[in-house]
RNA sequence: GGUGGGGUACCGAAGUGGCCAAACGGAGCAGACUGUAAAUCUGCCGGCUCUACGCCUUCGAAGGUUCGAAUCCUUCCCCCACCA
């Protein structure tokens, strides 16, 4: 093995977790080089949420190494099951979906996508370009290859087979489509979260019963979400989406935990180790606040998908908002009819509700009570308070919440 | 086809004639504390009028019994496991 593919080698390799194998790509990427050819790096993408999270940067990020090492992408985008979705129903996520969806769902897939990888080095592949003419025989065929116990080795298989809960067969069926997947692109290398380990490595076995040689199965972790413990998900809306504006993703960023903004640093980032090791030290000795650490953090992550100069405004107004407790900058507008305040005045709850604050009276109430309204620089904790709402006046309603009187 | 177990609010899960808008947990929201950290504590958490032990809608669907039903009866729909 040549230096710089061993050099190749150590970057490719890092942050993953499970590598099948270390020596196969190692091999794999000093044959690309002494043929001069591209790896294929696969990484599969379902088309029923279109909207690209940081838990999905984490391996756009490996791919885009991949790619400045010359390699080359393949992209593909599962219309043909994301159509199907799951008919079991199970799972909301997988809705069946119509084809109009799905390919509105991908373009903004590949928009979003193209903020990380490399457009030269991708090749975009919709997997209904071989699963639609399958006929059923085709589909016999291929079950054939796989037996019911190997499917079961999957951990959650086998846990819901052990404690005799439900398992559709279109479940097994899945992995198997994603591993065909692989066949028909040739892939030598599929990327995935640690979830994915069992789905890659079917891929192996599948691509060995058609003569080609195993990818290589790389999975990377799971970012943990807002919340701290679940993986970063859209069905749990504990995500951060790349597509969010600047003011959210800045806001987003800094409620995450201190100990979990290390691994976005990582994961997100791409920082080295030794240099969050470095930081890290330094705020467990007091001499960096962690605060300004998340701040740099939250700023970077902007940056990344808006541009520095959208890093450097986010967080000035989010001192200014949240620090400083001022109004931030572009607050959405109330247009009241003389009607609504027929004296100059209005009732807080109606205000509230008028402006979009609270979904319901109820609702526009509770918050009156809990203390969580302001106008102007009066709190208002009487729902039935009428207050002055002359043009200009700011309504605050907890801490995220602002109106301006138009 | 047979047997058994289910369908309750955003999710999970109690409740088997009135005290049930429905325990409890989670999520969410608000407040306190802060660095909008996290954790913690407190409150809220169907809607409407309002602060009333009030009204409306809700416990798979439709009927029925009853002064009164999420709770009983009938029919229907759906889900799950096991055995075939």
């Amino acid at each position: 093995m040549n230096t710089s593919a061993h050099a190749e080698f150590d970057v490719l390799a890092s942050r993953s977790v499970d590598l099948h194998s270390a020596d196969e790509l190692r091999a794999r990427l000093e044959s690309a080089k002494k043929e001069n050819r591209p790896l294929r790096v696969k990484y599969g993408a379902d088309p029923s949420a279109p909207d690209i999270h940081l838990g999905h940067v984490v391996g756009l990020n490996k791919l885009r190494e991949f790619q400045d090492l010359g390699h080359t992408v393949v992209f593909i985008i599962g219309d043909f099951t994301g159509m199907i979705g799951d008919p079991s129903g199970k799972s909301q996520t997988r809705k069946a979906l119509s084809r109009e969806q799905v390919q509105a769902n991908a373009k903004t897939y590949q928009e979003q996508v193209f903020k990380i990888l490399d457009p030269a080095r991708t090749e975009t592949r919709f997997n209904s370009e071989w699963l639609s003419p399958m006929s059923f025989e085709d589909v016999i065929r291929l079950s054939a290859h796989v037996t019911v116990a190997q499917m079961l080795a999957r951990d959650d298989f086998g846990k819901r087979y052990a404690a005799q809960q439900p398992i559709s067969l279109v479940e097994f069926l899945y992995p198997l489509v994603q591993a065909y997947d692989s066949v028909m692109v040739r892939a030598d290398v599929e990327l995935g979260g640690t979830d994915q380990l069992f789905n890659l490595l079917l891929g192996r076995e599948l691509q060995k019963v058609f003569g080609q040689p195993p990818q290589i199965a790389m999975t990377l972790p799971l970012l943990e979400g807002l919340d701290g413990v679940n993986k970063m998900s859209k069905s749990l809306g504990n995500y951060i989406g790349v597509n969010e504006p600047p003011k959210e993703i800045f806001g987003k960023v800094m409620s995450v935990s201190d100990e979990l903004m290390w691994r976005y640093f990582s994961l997100v980032l791409c920082r080295p180790d030794p240099e969050i090791a470095a930081m890290r030290r330094r705020v467990q000795d007091g001499s960096l606040h962690p605060r300004a650490v998340k701040d740099e953090l939250a700023r970077a992550v902007v940056a990344r998908f808006h541009g520095a100069e959208a890093g450097r405004a986010a967080s000035e107004e989010f001192a200014r908002v949240f620090s400083q407790d001022q109004v931030p900058a572009d607050i959405p507008t109330v247009r009241l009819e003389a009607a609504d305040r027929p004296d100059g005045r209005m009732n807080i709850v109606a205000l509230l509700v008028k402006a979009g604050l609270a979904s319901s009276n109820s609702e526009a109430r509770r918050l009156v009570q809990q203390g969580a309204v302001r106008v102007g620089d009066a709190k208002i904790s009487d729902p039935k308070a009428a207050v002055d709402v002359p043009a200009g006046a700011v309504i605050r309603c907890g801490k995220r919440g602002f109106a301006r009187v138009g």
